[in-house]
DNA sequence: GCCGTTTTCGGCCCGACTGTTTTCAGTCG
């Protein structure tokens, strides 16, 4: 399989714990981690500029040595660092620094006295005893390591945004009911709104932190309290999902809150720029010496550092930091922006409600327009295949007939074949408003012939938005192979639009490929995907991810009016498609 | 190993909690 972003970045990733193992430079180290975490997020594809002679030393946290080692990578796979490191260190050893309370001195530690070098072997010789007569380590080490790793082997995973609100709010309400408590809000990649959170993150202001922890440890459906102090406590929920509690005075609040929503990058970032300027920050405040010049509020943190304050979406170190102190941060779309959905199912297809009754929620939602995309059926044909949707554009004609502020579009969501050819008949397809295409099958073919697909799909002259592009289901299927930039940027030329699927198990197109759409200028349909009308609230999760994609109200399709909407559809429904095609090929 | 309106060399974020220590190393967020 070709290298990739992702397999570079594995590469780097993988350097830097053997490194750290090994006892090197930690500054060594670092520089690994933050160019694979750079590499991961980059928006070019980086074998792609090696094969373009591209200078790679332009890239963030890239210098000459590390841009050398892309090209070693980009041609083999590999580079002979990581081949030398894994001589040196056999195994799965990289694995036991995901064990929590196993940090690299300890992994090394074990490796040197008892040879471990894998989860398996560590748990026979915790449960052998012989963990705990190592210099460093004890009883209590070694049960708590013994935890770690079952907990580990049983369920590793991460958790959708619903799932960990599900889990966040009741325990919220209890610890707002402690006496002295004046705020309680959650913090963390939750609040960042990235697609699924590995742990929650709890900032509460109170006259009595230890009245709080009580409360928070105490609480029923805690399995297991991994830390309790007076200011910080750690606790596994019974399903799984690890809360992180800090506990801070109310004059502090802007600065723990900053400290506390991370990501951990960004609060780097930030503080190397407090340095620079003889300020400190931590989570306490902004401090010149003793002075404390700020921290009540967010915004007075970045204030004192000469920032604009950064929306918690943006705060990834992405540029964010960079944009904010230039004043050119991106004013981010809104829910309340969002007039309409282009991407919804109903009981004609893989949806539980009538058109009626998803019309009426749609309405109720304050939605001005609905598109009905119901889906083709997968197998059959003949004749009268399209039926149904022929006797659904005449109920859409008669529901509209009864709103006078509400409009349904007529849709589909046709599928799209390995040749890249729709599944409904053009004459079809000519009598709707949009065509909504979705790979739906296929998903494993190679990087070429999925990308040909797609780009043969939105040349027919009716296509209007592609579907969930990657086809990723979070924690269940990977994206696909695909090449993102020629879609876009073929979206881009034939005047159709992608799509940012708002189901919270897709959130597909991922945050940095809506970034790269709004910079080739192709607008990002929201689409719910609801299949029933209780997911037309999906919407909001579908604005989360438009807004850590830098999304603005213009980026977003369906920030448009109805009166501003109907051209641009038509325009991807009308003939020509084919010819702009072909202009787009000189490009 | 990267990086630079203090630097091309000498820096590299900051504090809490635990367990094993007897003043602190290791880990974590």
């Amino acid at each position: 399989m070709p290298i990739r972003n992702a397999e570079c970045a594995a590469v780097f990733a993988e350097i830097a714990d053997m490194l750290e193992i090994q006892g090197a430079n930690p500054f060594r180290v670092r520089a690994y981690r933050n160019a694979a975490r750079t590499i991961a997020d980059y928006g070019r594809d980086i074998p792609a500029m090696v094969a373009n002679g591209d200078d790679l030393g332009k890239i963030p946290s890239i210098g000459p040595d590390l841009a050398s080692k892309l090209r070693e990578i980009a041609a083999t796979g590999t580079c002979e660092l990581q081949q030398t490191l894994r001589h040196a260190l056999p195994g799965a050893i990289v694995e036991l620094l995901e064990v929590p309370g196993l940090g690299a001195k300890r992994v090394k530690a074990l490796h040197d006295a008892l040879h471990v070098d894998s989860l398996e072997q560590l748990r026979t010789e915790a449960k052998n005893g012989h963990v705990r007569e190592l210099p460093g380590f004890g009883a209590r080490t070694e049960a708590h390591l013994l935890d770690a790793i079952d907990e580990r082997l049983r369920d590793p995973q991460r958790f959708l945004l619903p799932d960990a609100a599900h889990a966040l709010m009741p325990l919220l309400e209890r610890l707002r009911a402690v006496a002295g408590v004046g705020k309680a809000v959650p913090a963390g990649s939750f609040r960042r709104r990235r697609e699924t959170v590995g742990d929650l993150d709890i900032l509460v202001t109170s006259r009595d932190p230890v009245a709080v922890a009580d409360a928070f440890v105490g609480y029923g459906d805690v399995a297991r309290v991994l830390a309790h102090g007076k200011t910080r406590s750690s606790v596994v929920l019974v399903n799984g999902l690890q809360v992180d509690l800090r506990v801070v005075d109310a004059d502090a609040f802007g600065a723990a809150l900053v400290y506390f929503t991370g990501s951990k990058a960004h609060n780097i970032t930030l503080r190397r720029i407090a340095q620079a300027g003889g300020l400190k920050i931590n989570e306490y405040g902004v401090f010149r010496g003793d002075e404390r010049i700020a921290g009540a509020t967010e915004a007075s943190v970045y204030e004192a550092i000469g920032l604009h304050e950064v929306p918690p979406e943006l705060r990834e170190d992405r540029g964010e930091i960079d944009a904010s102190r230039a004043g050119t941060l991106p004013v981010l779309v809104e829910r309340k922006h969002v007039r309409g959905d282009l991407h919804a199912h109903t009981d004609a297809s893989a949806g539980r409600d009538s058109l009626r009754a998803m019309a009426d929620a749609a309405r109720a939602r304050g939605l001005a327009y609905l598109a009905i995309t119901d889906r083709t059926p997968h197998a059959g044909g003949g004749r009268n295949a399209f039926e149904w949707l022929a006797r659904q554009l005449d109920e859409i004609d008669r529901v509209n007939a009864s709103f006078d502020d509400f409009v349904l579009l007529k849709g589909v969501e046709a599928g799209i074949r390995e040749d890249g050819s729709l599944d409904v008949p053009d004459a079809m397809l000519g009598r709707l408003d949009l065509v909504v295409g979705a790979v739906r099958d296929g998903f494993d073919l190679s990087r070429d012939a999925q990308t040909e697909r797609m780009l043969r799909a939105m040349d027919q002259p009716h296509f209007t938005i592609l579907a969930h592009p990657t086809g990723r289901v979070l924690g269940e299927r990977d994206a696909c192979e695909l090449d993102l930039p020629r879609v876009i940027a073929q979206a881009a030329a034939r005047g159709c639009f992608v799509e940012l699927d708002a189901q919270p198990r897709r959130l597909d197109l991922p945050d940095i490929w809506c970034r790269e759409a709004a910079k080739a200028g192709v607008p990002v349909a929201i689409g719910s995907d609801a299949c029933s009308a209780d997911e037309l609230d999906n919407l909001a999760y579908g604005v989360d991810q438009a807004r850590r994609g830098w999304l603005t109200r213009r980026d977003v399709l369906n920030t448009r009016t109805l009166a501003q909407l109907r051209p641009l559809l038509a325009r991807t429904m009308g003939a020509g498609g084919a010819s702009k095609r072909s202009r787009s090929k000189g490009a």
